[in-house]
DNA sequence: TAGATTGTTAATCGATTAACAATC
DNA sequence: TAGATTGTTAATCGATTAACAATC
């Protein structure tokens, strides 16, 4: 199926509607007007509309959206119904954070092991997670099935680490390294700058209008 | 000095503007014209000198801008002169995470306690910031300057958290819970929602672009 | 059928890019 | 002064909202 390019903008807002459809679901709610969704998301009706067209009529007129149907949907579109083989670059506290979180598991992303240039961490493991040798990355790689990798160490050892990864077949990068990746055309790469963000919140309360 | 609103896009652009000017201050780099740090930044210089018009001229015509006046000027802008304690509610390891990032610290955030409803944390420090009893939280913020609160807990206790929070007195809410918090107009809220990033990246390895 | 609500086109709004006069 | 590069206006592009005919 050919569609045409989607825009980041809706893209960004496809795990909200995913998010919210869930909720819906487990309220036991059969089905929601985009009116009614538009309350409960503060976005207006006419954008919920316009963004699910891009994927294909999942409505009916008079009657609205299905949520569990519009929720496997949206969810078949975010690829949510493959299973991710993670792994984890750089065991520090982010990255053994991570691997602890289980709740990413439901959604089909499983970490599988981390790697550490550290030898003190070798052999160590988080909730069953093991902790290998940035030796043996490319070893892992090769033995294993992985399709994403997070990027959890400094930033010194980010672009480095990135560079092995592609190599070796990695097309998709989960950047937590406060630094900006160049990576090929290919490979997709999601960044994650937590510091960026805290400076959003000190920005907003600096300038706050009054 | 009252200056018109500035677009939430411009903001969020600046702090990688900041970044990037540091790295070019450590390399030792005086001055840098739009042109150049377009391409560094892949950005178009039109869009470079739009941004820094929006506070005010930091250039100069026939010479560019020079860095160490730019990077403190959007320092300032940023709200990057002041610090700010944060406390961090959810002492998991997500919050554990955060409070051994000792890199926010240079930046003026400063982590200062974590609280939990698990008791059997309470007494625990991390890298010397402890952890309290929820119980004891607005005890603690009455007490101590508080600007910002992390929130890394589960989404079923979130909006509660907030809600004590911004009761107490709370502006600034760094909001880890995979939920929208619903709160006042004075109160800033910024999400970081991993599990939506993931989804970003499962979305665009399994519609890439051929 | 009448009422509700979608899918979709058209209008508006905002953000990005291009162009160039001002000026260092 | 001549060359470089900003600050800023105008043009373009894209995203959001409004409107309404299609249709369940």
């Amino acid at each position: 199926m050919e569609h045409r390019e989607i825009s980041r903008a809706v893209i960004k807002r496809l795990p909200r509607y995913y998010r919210y459809l869930g909720e819906l679901m487990q309220e036991g709610v059969e089905r929601i007007s985009s009116g009614e969704l538009s309350k409960r998301m503060q976005i207006t009706a006419s954008q919920i509309r316009q963004d699910l067209n891009n994927f294909g009529g999942f409505g009916q007129q008079g009657y609205g959206y299905n949520v569990k149907y519009l929720y496997h949907e949206i969810g078949k579109i975010l690829g949510l119904d493959k299973t991710y083989n993670l792994i984890i670059i750089g065991a520090g506290n982010l990255g053994q954070a991570i691997a602890n979180y289980a709740n990413f598991e439901r959604r089909g992303f499983v970490a599988k092991a981390m790697f550490d240039t550290n030898s003190q961490l070798k052999g160590k493991t988080v909730r069953g997670i093991p902790v290998y040798s940035m030796d043996d990355l490319e070893d892992y790689i090769r033995n294993n099935d992985v399709q994403i990798a997070a990027l959890t160490l400094p930033k010194a050892g980010a672009e480095a680490a990135a560079k092995r990864l592609i190599k070796i077949g990695i097309r998709g990068i989960w950047n937590f390294a406060h630094t900006d990746l160049r990576v090929p055309d290919d490979v997709v790469v999601e960044n994650v700058h937590l510091s960026e963000s805290l400076m959003r919140i000190s920005y907003r309360l600096s300038n706050q209008e009054e």
